[in-house]
DNA sequence: TGCAATAGTATCGAGTCGCTACTATATGCG
DNA sequence: CGCATATAGTAGCGACTCGATACTATTGCA
C-alpha cells in the first residue's frame, strides 16, 4: 500500500468515525452537513445547486436531502424575486443550534496543539485545491478572500455582484468566491 | 464558527469529494471502503464484526455489504473451523484489483510535499487516536507496532495469539492490535 | 448442564445517491 | 420578436447504507 492510499483512508476513516458517532436527534451525517453548509453560506449561495456543487452530489439528490430538512423544521424555503427558478433556503433557529453544536471530532482537534491545528489547517487547505482543480469545481471560500472582494470606506463590496457587504457577510462563503 | 468546526468540515468535505469521485464501477464509497480494509487486514481479522468495528457501524449493516460484494464477485467467504460461528472474508482477484486502484485523492495527496505528507500523517494519527479512545475502539494498527509482536530468529510471532507471522502479515492490520 | 455472551443474519423504515425524465423560467441569437 | 437552448429545481426508480430490533447458531463459563 503507497503512503497516499494510507493517509486517504485515515481522512475516510476520521469522516466516517465522526459522522458515526455524531448522529443529533433525527439527522444523518449528510443532512448535517447540509446545515453546516448553510450556516456558513453567503444569501447568493444557499440553493440547491450550489449546495450540491459543495458536497460534490447531485441536484437530485441535494432536493431530497432539503425536503426533509423542511419537514423536520430544519430549514425555511423562499423563491427568489429576480429570477423566479431559484430557491434560497434558511437555517430556522433549530437548525441554527445543530449548526453550532460541535461533534465528537470537534472535541478531537481542539485538544491537538496549535501548532498541529495550523499545519493541519494548511495542507488540508492545499489538497482541497488541488482536488477542486481537478474536480473543476469551486472552492466556496470566504468573501474576504476573494478577488472580487474590495475594502471600501464605509465597509466592504463585491465587484462581481455589485453588492455591499457588511463585515459578517464578508466572512461568509459564496459559490464565486475565487481565491486572490 | 470555531477553527476546529472549519478543520472537521475539511476534513470530511475532502472525504466526501473523494468518495464522490472515486466511484470504480459498481462500487458505492461504503463498498470500496469494505475492499480496502479486507485488503489490509490480517486472517484474523477479516470478520463481518471487525469490519463493523473498522468503519464504525453496526454488524447489521456490514452483513449486507458484504452479501452485495459476494454477489457482484468482489470477495469470497469462509467459515472458521475453529470457531463455527465465525466467517473470514476474502477478496478475488476482482476486489484485489479494486483496492489496488488510486482514487482522485491519492493521485493529490502524492503530489503534496514529503514533508507535508508526512506531517499530515502524523497529525491524523494522533486524532485518530483520541477519536478511538474516546469510542472505546480497537486501533486497527500493522502487527509490527503491536505491544504482543516478538520478533525471533526465523521471523516475528504474536504472542497473544501464539501463531508465527510472515514479514508480510506483520505488515497487515489486526484488530487485537495495541501500540506499543 | 445450563445460561449468558458472541457471531452473524433477516427485516423494517428513513434516507442517500446516481440516473433519467420532466416542468418552469431565463437568456441568447437570428 | 420568437424560438432554441441553457439553467434551476423536482419526481420517480433501483441499489444501497444505516440504526434498530429480533432472531438463530455456536461457544464458553460457572
Amino acid at each position: 500500500m503507497t503512503p497516499q492510499t494510507h493517509l486517504r483512508e485515515q481522512i475516510a476513516r476520521l469522516a466516517r468515525l465522526d459522522a458515526a458517532t455524531g448522529w443529533v436527534g433525527d439527522l444523518n451525517p449528510t443532512q448535517r452537513a447540509a446545515i453546516s453548509y448553510l450556516a456558513r453560506a453567503n444569501r447568493f449561495s444557499r440553493s440547491p445547486s450550489h449546495l450540491s456543487g459543495y458536497l460534490g452530489t447531485t441536484r437530485g439528490t441535494v432536493s431530497q436531502t432539503l425536503k426533509s430538512l423542511l419537514q423536520k423544521g430544519y430549514v425555511t424555503e423562499q423563491r427568489s424575486e429576480t429570477d423566479k427558478r431559484v430557491i434560497s433556503f434558511e437555517l430556522t433557529d433549530r437548525g441554527q443550534k445543530i449548526a453550532e453544536t460541535p461533534t465528537p471530532l470537534d472535541a478531537v482537534l481542539k485538544e491537538l496543539s496549535d501548532e498541529d491545528q495550523q499545519s493541519l489547517q494548511h495542507i488540508l487547505s492545499r489538497a482541497m485545491r488541488r482536488v477542486l482543480a481537478q474536480n473543476q469545481g469551486p472552492e466556496f471560500g470566504p468573501c474576504r478572500t476573494c478577488v472580487y472582494h474590495s475594502r471600501g470606506e464605509a465597509g466592504s463590496e463585491c465587484s462581481l455582484l455589485s453588492v455591499a457587504l457588511t463585515k459578517q457577510e464578508s466572512d461568509q462563503i459564496c459559490f464565486e468566491q475565487v481565491s486572490a
